[in-house]
DNA sequence: GTCTATACGATGATAGAC
DNA sequence: GTCTATCATCGTATAGAC
């Protein structure tokens, strides 16, 4: 290669753009110049604009995933030698805590959690299944584990009210440091361990509620 | 005039449009062509494609909005004669009941449901920013309201959960009807009164759980 | 007032030279 | 591996017909 890392230029600058004003809005010839590089090196290192989307999920999202379904997995396999469910608030800080402590995990982390957290209202059938398939698996684990954790449960209110945690989460996600509308006097904490805490708290109570 | 309606069919065609295939992947050329209209017929109405996406959220957000504030202010009125604070669910009842019946007020509704869903997450700040001065009096209503409905809550923590509803709501609206990752035998019902009720339920026990 | 026809610069994508 | 040239299509703008 002449350049060095012309790849991870690329990579870094459509990470920081695509966060920063949305996929259809960003131009290859933003990234690409952002990067110095070629307009046509995305056709070369990725093929097209959308597997270069592709490329900015899964360099960051492989590792994340993994580690959350490590933390989802020690929490059950601990459960099971006390033989009893695993409870609802370790699984969810299980998921939570990595999610949001990732955001302070290195420079251009905070613009991907911003990127992840649209991903599941994107309009755009493709990108939407670009990134369900890197994180759909992870999803079923998380229900299976909420199953694990709340054996009452029908399996239709559990269904919803996994995606009310997964929709909270996503909000949070693309929320952090882009507030609307703050009232005057209110300033509150954007740490990840205030956070967690916070969200922890709420969503543990709405899944272990009884329903009708 | 000479067509009946060119501005509601542009408004109409622009809906489904925006909502199916998102804003910045439909073409005002996709537009005029469903609505059977010239292309420069956007730009006589309404100016510009933003201000014919304002357009299209303004038509039935206004009503809605009407609505959901008459019926946040019953609660408070009825709460004032008794002397006591509102009930937590009924506030949410007030504000959430209204924005998912919506979805069955007729031909296009559902499609609206979605792009409304959509627009929180959206990337693009002036697109955003549209739909914010469209809502924001209403979320600050909601947030007056929950501020009554629940006096010994820290002000910090109970805009963090105005946020986790408003998150939780907005994720559900673009779900509705498209759902990834179903497993087998789950069959969740999507009905605006089953979902009401399974929301309030998670909803009022993450607001109203004691915090830390 | 309402609408049509047409043109302009910029975009995503590609083919093929080097 | 890298770059130039080229193409259809995009949002927007304007001139003028009815």
């Amino acid at each position: 290669m002449s350049q060095p890392d012309t790849k991870q230029r690329l990579l870094d600058a459509a990470e920081r753009l695509f966060a920063a004003e949305g996929f259809h809005n960003t131009s290859l010839r933003a990234v690409t110049g952002e990067a110095e590089a070629n307009l046509a090196a995305v056709k070369y290192y990725f093929g097209s604009k959308e597997a270069l989307l592709e490329a900015v999920f899964a360099r960051r999202l492989v590792p994340l995933n993994t580690l959350r379904r490590d933390r989802m997995e020690e929490v059950r396999a601990l459960a099971r030698q006390t033989g009893r469910p695993p409870a609802t608030a370790d699984i969810l800080r299980a998921f939570i805590e990595p999610t949001l402590r990732f955001r302070e995990s290195g420079p251009g982390a905070e613009a991907f959690v911003r990127l992840v957290g649209r991903a599941l209202a994107e309009p755009d059938d493709t990108i939407r299944k670009i990134f369900l398939g890197l994180v759909e698996p992870l999803f079923r684990y998380l229900h299976e584990s909420l199953t694990d954790a709340l054996p009452g449960m029908p399996q239709d209110v559990l269904f919803w009210r996994l995606h009310f945690v997964i929709g909270t989460l996503s909000h949070i996600m693309c929320l952090c440091g882009h507030f609307h509308g703050l009232p005057p006097g209110v300033s509150p904490s954007t740490d990840a361990g205030s956070l967690t805490t916070l969200l922890l708290d709420f969503l543990t109570a709405g899944m272990e509620v009884p329903c009708a």
